[in-house]
DNA sequence: TTGAAAGCGGTACCAG
DNA sequence: CTGGTACCGCTTTCAA
């Protein structure tokens, strides 16, 4: 790889010269920087964005960090997506994306270390235990962090606005005439109030609307597990008064509850309604297409892109900001029309 | 953060021994060492990867490449999953992953002019444009490269064994006693040649079991267009003489097929069988399960960082590869045993 | 307007 | 076994 040096002699003016007329600094002549500069070109010269990193203390990468728990992160159904938007957005303003860990070869450091270690200008916190020490390490200390679905006072946090998208829903629901709808949540996440903050919209809208909502009616399931919303779908169906619409706690449960439906032959959106949430590519597959609620996934990674970068930038403004992402209903047509 | 300097006063040795010590150099005393690695540990001393990479020229970094058209990449229903075991195996082996592009904030410089900006220590490409100029520079560049799902006689490749997959598929459909077998194959994708290979693996199959396939059993589809699955599931079922099991070209095209059976009031498999291809999750929440063919997501990213490691550790063994990654019948339900 | 030189934090050669 | 020092490639201060 050609150096600076040897543009330098080539040119026949010192390193300082090269460097400064490369960057476009004021304090060399015009004339001189654009020989310079066609010369750097001629010669096919790149910078070395680690020597660089290494005296300016800057690296312009950032790290990401997130869980690895089955079916969370790169696992995900629409991280990736979040993932491929925010990698989009920090590339167009000059920044690269590097993956951290803790443990590296045999070494083990924190994950504060290991952002140090690495020299990323800042870190995005994703489907990590918010409650680990070593978490807590990082979003204590004055690093600049953006907290993907998860709010900590201090630190700038990027969430989905769970409440709303429920409310939206639900409201939807409410206009095609329905009036016993029932709810099958996802699990208690520990580290995240996502499930709390659905299941209180939820009760939150019903209220609204003035619809009693009876205990039977809401059931506890599990995001993964699509089989247990079969069975809890059966549960809601076997009621002596059961729901003409279920909403399940994500696209995937509700192709579970799909499935018990279909084996009693019944038909959606006429027998029974049935609603998911996230709105995956496989939701608009499905026969009839789900109604769901979107999440916009790129504004999710283009507003963490936005505010990580912010942090790094203008770290003086560091007030933490709460960034809520919110997203819509798709009709589709698992939810029918009660007259 | 402390350098090795302050670490070298403190010890009262210079900052040469420190290094050393550090490294486990064998010109060091083990007293030494011990006292130094002792005081290091209690400074909260780590060593700068930036610092070291430039004077290595070694950065410990694999850069990832991939392309972003839709539906690919980290769009794609598979490649994070591959993507998070080959992060996994990297990292065991002492490796970071960074994204490696092509426009950095303003700026635009070839993939290779990237990687060597970016000292990466080798590059992984998946999903790219292999015929583009830029991808052939760093193919036949002198690069550590691992080309994904793409075989380039110079570097080596690591691509599922699609030719063995629908083989074993064929195979366990004719099992159950299906002749009148018709393959909706996917569109054929410019850089890779996937698609033909699987039909190819189809005709070759069927003729090895000694069956005929009638030219319209074989169907051109496309892999991200569910619509197209339906309405070519409907010509095969409208033909004078249908097929009893349909093979889609993957699991999300079959969920498109699945729904124009349901609309004609069939039973899967009762009625007609159906099998997809790659085993993403929802195949597993489809009624009834979906008989596919599981691609190992693990295996393929395991396989993807075992050879780039070798191949950046051990550049003269510079034998390319051709790493085939198997796959399995996931039985599912939703092919029928016909008598 | 230009250049010499220091230094970012390490590693490794070579001398002692 | 230990240490002095050059150097990796670049930026920046300060002097000319």
């Amino acid at each position: 790889m050609v150096s600076i040096k040897e543009v330098a002699r080539r040119c026949g003016v010192s390193v300082a010269t090269v460097s400064k007329a490369l960057n476009d600094k004021s304090d060399i002549g015009e004339e001189t920087k654009r020989r310079i500069r066609k010369i750097a070109d001629e010669m096919g010269y790149l910078p070395n964005a680690t020597a660089r990193a290494l005296r300016l203390k800057r690296s312009y990468s950032i790290g990401v960090l997130i869980g690895n728990e089955e079916g969370t992160g790169l696992t995900d159904e629409f991280f990736p997506k979040v993932l491929n938007s925010l990698k989009k957005a920090v590339e167009k303003r000059g920044y690269e994306i590097t993956f951290i860990n803790k443990e590296i070869g045999n070494h083990t450091m924190t994950y504060l270390e290991h952002c140090r270690y690495r020299g990323v200008d800042g870190v995005v916190l994703a489907y990590v235990k918010y409650w680990e020490p070593e978490i807590m390490e990082l979003l204590e200390n004055d690093f600049p962090v953006v907290t993907v679905d998860y709010v900590f006072d201090k630190k700038t946090s990027v969430c989905y606005d769970y409440a709303q998208g429920i409310k939206d829903l639900v409201k939807y629901i409410y206009e095609k005439g329905h009036r016993k709808i029932a709810y099958i949540h996802g699990e208690n996440v520990k580290y995240v109030g996502t499930t709390k903050e659905r299941v209180e919209s939820f009760y939150n809208t019903m209220a609204e609307l003035g619809l009693k909502v009876p205990e039977e009616y809401v059931k506890a399931g599990e995001y993964l597990n699509f089989r247990k919303a079969g069975r809890l779908t059966a549960q809601l169906m076997d009621l002596p008064d059961p729901p003409t619409c279920i909403m399940y706690p994500n696209d995937f449960s509700a192709l579970g509850g799909m499935g018990e439906i279909l084996k009693r032959k019944l038909v959606i959106p006429n027998d029974i309604s049935i609603a998911g949430y996230d709105g995956i590519p496989v939701s608009k597959a499905m026969t009839p297409e789900l109604t769901t609620l979107e999440q916009d996934l790129d504004k999710m990674g283009d507003a963490i892109a936005q505010n990580i970068v912010e942090l790094i930038e203008n770290p003086a403004n560091t007030e933490p900001k709460r960034i809520l992402i919110q997203g819509r209903v798709l009709q589709g047509g698992s939810v029918g029309k009660l007259i």
